[in-house]
DNA sequence: GCCAACGTTGGC
DNA sequence: GCCAACGTTGGC
């Protein structure tokens, strides 16, 4: 599979029943709200098909509209069947990301607004998106009162805990490869969480991905009972 | 289509 | 709490 990181984002599905002027449409289109009429689902238009993601979410207690948006990963963990739906996406580029998830697809769960942002765990879709009833709900965090619902905007999915990372990743060490790859070309070189900071649905490439979990080229050397192992150790990420 | 004003995200 | 980056709105 070729991979072109985010070439397209945003360009992706909805249905519109959108009559407007054209445009209001072309305008639209430039913000993701639009679907190409001709999307045959195959993506034959060039987008590049993603199957690894990151998700953002606040593990720390704020509010918005009087209410706590609080969702970290031990709260999703605790729910039932340790499943919960990803609403309050409010951004049409993750919302895009959002209908691109198919069953199994496996995400990042980021903390972000925290003391510590970083990857804290694995969690995969378990429903595909469908709509997002938070966005008609007047005490909810993330209404939207210009979301109709015989023409609804906002989509989520369902995702499902998965495991923690070995360890916590912080940002300013996936910063450090980003900066790093950058220059060497490696996997981190175009993160979205990088050249997109404010995107809080995001994809990833499988070699992101891979490097993320299971660390860099040296990897082995590490579990190697000599004492080369901590030359390496700089070197490595190991969700 | 351009762009100024405004609002939100999220690191620090 | 600050503020840079960037998304959205809406006049023209």
């Amino acid at each position: 599979m070729t991979v072109t990181l985010l070439g397209t984002a945003g360009k992706a599905p909805e249905t519109s029943s959108d009559g407007g002027v054209a445009r209001d449409v072309t305008r639209k289109r430039k913000r993701g709200e639009v679907e190409d009429q001709n999307n045959t689902g195959d993506r034959s238009s060039g987008a590049t098909i993603y199957s690894h993601w990151l998700m953002k979410s606040e593990p720390e207690s704020r509010t918005e509209n009087g209410v706590d948006v609080k969702f970290g990963i031990e709260d999703l963990k605790a729910l039932p069947n340790q499943t919960g739906c990803w609403d309050g996406v409010r951004n049409y580029q993750a919302r895009n990301f959002l209908r691109e998830m198919k069953v199994a697809h496996q995400a990042f769960f980021y903390h972000s607004n925290c003391k510590t942002p970083g990857i804290a765990g694995l969690i995969k879709i378990v429903k595909e998106a469908y709509v997002d009833h938070t966005q008609f709900d007047k005490k909810d965090a993330h209404y939207d009162p210009s979301s109709k619902p015989e023409n609804p905007k906002w989509s989520m999915v369902d995702v499902k805990f998965e495991r923690m990372t070995r360890r916590f990743i912080p940002l300013s060490e996936l910063k450090k490869y980003h900066l790093k790859h950058k220059n060497t070309g490696g996997p981190l070189r175009n993160m979205a969480l990088f050249t997109r900071s404010r995107l809080s649905v995001q994809p990833l490439t499988p070699a992101a991905w891979t490097r993320c979990i299971k660390g860099g080229p040296f990897h082995w050397r590490v579990e190697l009972p000599f004492a080369c192992g901590s030359v390496f150790s700089g070197a490595v990420l190991l969700g």
